[in-house]
DNA sequence: CCTCATTCCTTGAAGCCTAAACTAAACCCG
DNA sequence: CGGGTTTAGTTTAGGCTTCAAGGAATGAGG
């Protein structure tokens, strides 16, 4: 895979705009550095991203969290969160309690194996989203964030309104 | 979906690098948009961003694209294009015609059809990409362009090297 | 010519993902 | 209480995605 959709754009003609180049080279950063930690996740640890995305969120909740709350922090459907927590608890990584008060929802929670698993996968993958964005300065990565932040308000205002709680 | 992987991040226990608050920063940003293209391709145009992706490749080489050449600009496996390329063949949007000399490969082409459709849908994803953005100044896009473009070197730097053709 | 490696593509298994339809529980309110 | 609405989660159909295995054509070197 050496050329992306990016990099081909350029090559075509003129008359695309300056927000869709952007949006292209964003997709591009995002899929680079996601598709290598895919790899890097199924090599070290034989796990996928959404599995660890979803221990990740458990593990910052340590009360534990219902499937919708997941899905919420995760920004996938809720069908999809049944699926992975169904792969994750057969393996005995999170475990299912019920609600006390409320027999719909149920509360995901890490066990310690889960707990002691994801800490391993964790400090692995900070250390790669280092090593990837190594050649970014100090200064650089705070004007990225910064801006990556003007950006997300921008997309916000812009996406239709959700169901506030 | 109201709270994003980003947002839950910020209230964990400290510690977590620069790095990775940038990365899930961009992680965010790329997530929001896409989902809500994809939404806005299903509604208007009943299709998928992949499908639209192909069939974009396809509008830029209209000398017809093998399906690795498509694979590699797609940055997606080989496999994968196979299955795309036969639901939009089979819808007449593309064609496939032998490349001479080499029986192996075969052109992927856009047909009148697929001329005619792409380009309707392209209009649109130019002006919801420029919508989502619009609360970005252009001097903060030119920024953003020209920071993801040091990201996008620093990845491709620390990424395992490809064979060269 | 023959062999072996390479390239192009397809297939199959498994998992991810969504939208939509559905069940069950909880809530609201008259 | 009883009806209608909302919320939590599951299921289903269909598409996307990868990896790994494999078939077919090509090409390079003997």
């Amino acid at each position: 895979m050496s050329v992306d959709a990016e990099t081909a754009l350029a090559h075509a003609p003129p008359g695309h705009k300056d927000e869709l180049r952007l949006w292209l080279r964003l997709l591009t950063c995002t899929t680079l550095i996601e598709g290598e930690i895919r790899t890097r996740l199924r090599r070290d640890f034989d796990t996928t991203l959404p599995r660890f995305d979803l221990l990740a969120a458990l593990d910052r909740a340590p009360e534990g969290l219902s499937l919708g709350e997941v899905s919420r922090r995760m920004m996938v459907s809720n069908g999809n969160v049944t699926g992975v927590a169904a792969r994750l608890e057969a393996e005995g990584l999170i475990e299912r309690r019920a609600r006390p008060g409320d027999r719909r929802a149920q509360l995901l929670r890490l066990t310690a194996k889960g707990r002691r698993e994801f800490a391993r996968q964790s400090a692995a993958h900070e250390g790669w989203i280092a090593e990837l964005l190594a050649g970014v300065t100090e200064v650089e990565r705070g004007a990225l964030f910064r801006l990556l932040g003007h950006a997300k308000i921008s997309v916000r205002n812009a996406l239709p309104p959700e169901p506030n709680p």
